[in-house]
DNA sequence: GTATCTGCAAACCCTTTGCAATAAG
DNA sequence: CTTATTGCAAAGGGTTTGCAGATAC
C-alpha cells in the first residue's frame, strides 16, 4: 500500500493487472511505470524513452510501445492528444483528472476541471447502459494573444 | 446564400476564407469539400479519397491532405479522433454539434449532445479569456455487450 | 503574367513486427 | 522448463514535401 494513503500505488495495480491476465512483471516495464508517474506532465514515446535514458536507464522504444497499450488497459494512462505525427499521453492514476483548454493557434494549453462533467457521465451511464471509464473534454479556442494577433492581422 | 435558412454555404465561407488569405478557390478543392459535406459521417483521408474516385472524380491525395488544414482553421471541419493510424474528421458546419461516447473494447460509437458543455465554456471564456471556438467532448467506457463480456471472462 | 495549386513519387517518421536470445514464474 | 519479453533492425503505412507543369485571378 502506498504511505500516503490506502490506494495501492500504480505498480501493485499493474502487477496485479499482469498476473490476471498471465503476464510477466520484468525490470524494463517497472522502469518505464516509474518514469512516468515520476511527473505529472504530458509525454510521448520519444520524449519517455530519452528521460529514461537520461537516468542512465535502458530500454528499448519496442519496449515502450509495446507497453503503453498495457497500461491503457489497467487504466493508467490514457491518450491525451495527437499532435505533429505523435499520440501524447498522460496518467490518470493517483491525481486529479482535468480537462484541457487549448490555444488553435500557438498549442498552449491549460488545465481544468469542471464537476458538470461528472454529472454528464452519470446521465450518459444510465441513458446507453455504458460503464463509463474516464471522458476527454478539449475546448478549442484563442487565447488571449492570438486573439489580437488574428484582428490586427 | 443558402436557400434552407440564410447563413452562407460552405462554399460561400470557405471562398470567403481563402480570398482573405490570398488562396485560390479550384475545382479540385471544390470537390472535395463537397464530398465531406455530402454527408454527415466521420471520415478519413483514405476514405475520402475513395468516395470521390467512386464518383468518377479525380483529386490526388496529396490535395485532401494539404486542404484539410485550411479547412480546419475555416472551422469548416474538426479532427473528432485518432484510431488506426490515422486522424477522423468531421464537418462541424451546418448540423448540429455532438459529443462522442465511445466503448473501449469494440470502438462502438453514440453520439449525444449536452447543454452543460455550452455553460462549461462560457464560463472558460471568462476564466482564461480564450475566445471559444469549439469543444470535442468523448467519453469512454464499457458498452453493454463488452460489459458481459469482460465479467465472463 | 505571376504566384498558387496540382499530381506524382519519393522522403519522412512514428509505430509495428519478426526473430533469436533472454529471463520470469 | 516453458512461455512471455526484450532489443534490434527491418518493414509498414499514414502524411508530408520537392518539383515541374498547369491554372486561378
Amino acid at each position: 500500500m502506498d504511505a500516503r494513503n490506502n490506494k495501492p500505488s500504480e505498480l501493485e495495480i499493474f502487477r496485479e493487472f499482469l498476473k490476471r491476465q498471465g503476464m510477466r512483471y520484468t525490470p524494463e516495464r517497472e522502469t518505464i511505470i516509474k518514469e512516468i508517474f515520476s511527473t505529472h506532465e504530458h509525454f510521448d514515446v520519444d520524449s519517455l524513452y530519452i528521460s529514461i535514458r537520461q537516468k542512465g536507464l535502458r530500454v528499448s522504444k519496442a519496449s515502450i510501445y509495446r507497453l503503453i497499450p498495457l497500461l491503457i488497459k489497467a487504466n493508467l494512462i490514457e491518450e491525451v492528444f495527437f499532435e505533429n505525427g505523435q499520440m501524447h499521453y498522460e496518467h490518470i492514476y493517483g491525481h486529479e483528472h482535468h480537462c484541457h483548454l487549448r490555444c488553435q493557434e500557438c498549442k498552449r494549453i491549460e488545465e481544468f476541471s469542471d464537476k458538470r462533467v461528472a454529472q454528464i457521465e452519470e446521465d450518459l451511464q444510465r441513458r446507453f447502459n455504458y460503464k463509463i471509464l474516464r471522458h476527454k473534454l478539449e475546448v478549442i479556442g484563442l487565447c488571449s494573444e492570438c486573439q489580437k494577433k488574428s484582428n490586427s492581422s
